[in-house]
RNA sequence: GGGUCUAUGGCGCAGCCAGGUAGCGCACCGGACUUUUAAUCCGGUUGUCAAGGGUCCGAAUCCCUUUAGACCCGCCA
């Protein structure tokens, strides 16, 4: 035991939250108010990943306010990027566009001020669902008002030693010809094709020209249009390799995740905010990309996009938060699968908090004590949740598809899972519902059947269609197999095949009363 | 070229970031219930934690080396 103390607690939050005031107090900077920044990515569907960004900035926010400081999460909406690829699903007519900053862009569906706009509330409405709170910032705004003015400036007075930089740390030479700073160019609106190359720090403008220039190894076509750009006032903005810097400097940011693939910006910013504007830069932590099950990045093309909106339709928010707060490192293969086990993961946290589970270690109490608390954004609730087992409900659901929520529930109270209906438990009955439409839908199978198999059935039938009462439906289906040389195993599994579309399921005889004699007979006579 | 991650029962994975009894699901075996199906419930078997070295009273966990795989960067963002 190396006799550390649990710091807050006990998750890697906490310890990122301690790391990072332990920095601040060595540099000597107020800490009055420690912001955190999350970048959002306006020109793609958002996906897991961008929401994680943000609401494990957020956490952050929570930890350091947990030990006592004031802090607050900046969403910075990159919507002056250009758009570089049309997404999946998005109207081709998005083509004259492209290059052009997502803000100028018009909404292919009328419903933002811009295509950014619409974008960006993809993800911020994802973040309300979750309960993550934020200051939203927009790049177009930021750069218009001039916020970032003094920063640029120091950038391009200092270009070439930042250059040179670039070159060195991840060999990377373009920024040793060009200005790291993008015009908008006035004539096309286009961004990315004016290229830069000379500043005149008296007037405060770039001079630059608009040619032609490969994107997504594309061909983008530029206009020929040389001018002036005042970098105080007129439309473009820097390089990522220099804009975070300019951003954490002027927004005073204290702490900001990344993915791997900036990794190397992140580097150059780094280095950029502390020797050319002299702003320590914030306190980082690396995550890994979100993969698919198969290991390959999450991409739009391949049609494997997971986003928040389509989680909460089969999972809960705290099944989000869970997953995003459980811990950061490594690497992870995601996919919708993955929310009944976090579902009940998390009643198994809650089950620990709330000390219906032992748990021996002290260390690891602590840790799981904690993460329920992140995933209930620090504000647990004061009673247990009922807990219903999520595979249960899948079964059910699967088995239930007309007046499900009903149903579900008066099973749920017949096999006295809950006393009592609760609004909880029927929100978990249709997002369970959700997931079983969505991963069940099997194909109908073709059932081959033997003669005495359809004779079998076919007495069967006429049994379920009579109004005498059953005594036992079971029985009554075991005898039909056996007088009519079927195995009554093989007889089972047909059944199964047909009503269900598996080769198992439920004790078969209660189950058909549930679902109802006559309809059941209907779908089997379908195969006599 | 540079960088990151991953490797744990038959299969799929958690545990690792803050060292202290190697766990879960599926599969498998046994039992209960059942009219020899199924479901459900109870119990059980399965591991030199990729290899090698180091630190430590103690390593799956921390450090170094090696092997294999995946991913990212070297357009843009």
């Amino acid at each position: 035991m190396s006799g550390q103390e649990i710091l807050g607690k006990g998750t890697w939050i906490d310890k990122l939250a301690s790391e990072l005031l332990q920095r601040e107090k060595t540099l000597g900077r107020s800490m009055d108010l420690l912001r955190v920044e999350s970048g959002l990515g306006a020109s793609g569907v958002p996906h897991i990943g961008s929401l994680g960004d943000a609401v494990r900035a957020y956490g952050v926010k929570l930890a350091l306010e947990n030990f006592g400081y004031k802090s607050e999460l900046i969403a910075y909406s990159d919507d002056l990027d250009g758009l570089r690829k049309i997404p999946e699903g998005f109207p081709d007519s998005l083509k004259e566009h492209l290059a052009k900053p997502v803000s100028l862009i018009p909404d292919p569906y009328g419903c933002h001020d811009s295509y950014g706009m619409h974008m960006s509330s993809i993800l911020l409405d994802g973040l309300d669902k979750v309960g993550v709170k934020f200051e939203f910032r927009r790049a177009v705004d930021t750069y218009k008002h001039g916020l970032l003015k003094e920063q640029i400036h120091t950038i391009l007075l200092n270009s070439a030693k930042i250059g040179e930089k670039i070159s060195e740390l991840v060999g990377q030479e373009k920024f040793q010809r060009y200005l790291p700073y993008f015009p908008v160019c006035a004539n096309c609106n286009r961004l990315y094709t004016a290229e830069a190359t000379e500043y005149i720090a008296g007037e405060r403008k770039v001079k630059y020209r608009c040619h032609d220039t490969e994107i997504s190894s594309k061909i983008i076509k530029g206009c020929g249009h040389e001018g002036e750009a005042d970098i105080t006032k007129d439309l473009g903005k820097l390089a990522w390799k220099v804009e975070f810097a300019a951003r954490w400097s002027a927004f005073d940011i204290r702490f900001e995740a990344y993915g791997k693939d900036i990794m190397d910006s992140v580097k150059v910013n780094d280095w950029v905010a502390d020797e050319i504007l002299q702003f320590p830069h914030p306190h980082h932590v690396k995550y890994e990309m979100f993969l698919d099950k198969g290991g390959k990045k999450i991409s739009k093309s391949l049609g494997n996009v997971i986003t928040a909106q389509k989680w909460l339709e089969l999972g809960t928010p705290k099944s989000i938060l869970l997953l995003l707060y459980k811990r950061i490192t490594g690497a992870r293969e995601l996919g919708f699968e993955d929310i009944p086990s976090l579902i009940t993961e998390y009643n198994e946290l809650e089950d620990i908090y709330f000390g219906r589970i032992k748990v021996d270690n002290q260390a690891k109490l602590t840790k799981s004590k904690g993460l329920y608390e992140y995933v209930n954004l620090l504000n647990p609730p004061k009673q247990p949740s009922t807990h219903v087992n999520y595979r249960l409900l899948m079964e059910l659901t699967k088995i239930f598809k007309e007046n499900r929520d009903e149903r579900v529930m008066k099973k749920l109270l017949d096999y006295g899972v809950i006393k009592n209906p609760e609004p909880e438990i029927e929100e978990l009955i249709r997002l369970a519902g959700n997931f079983s439409d969505e991963f069940d839908q099997q194909e109908k199978t073709q059932v081959n059947l033997q003669n005495n198999e359809k004779k079998a059935l076919k007495i069967l039938v006429d049994a379920l269609n009579t109004d005498e009462k059953l005594e036992d439906i079971q029985n009554t289906i075991y005898q039909t197999a056996k007088s009519n040389d079927v195995e009554p195993k093989d007889f089972f599994k047909i059944l199964y095949q047909i009503i269900l579309g598996t080769s198992r399921g439920p004790k078969i005889g209660p189950f058909i009363s549930d679902i109802g004699r006559k309809q059941v007979a209907k779908k089997l006579s379908e195969y006599t």
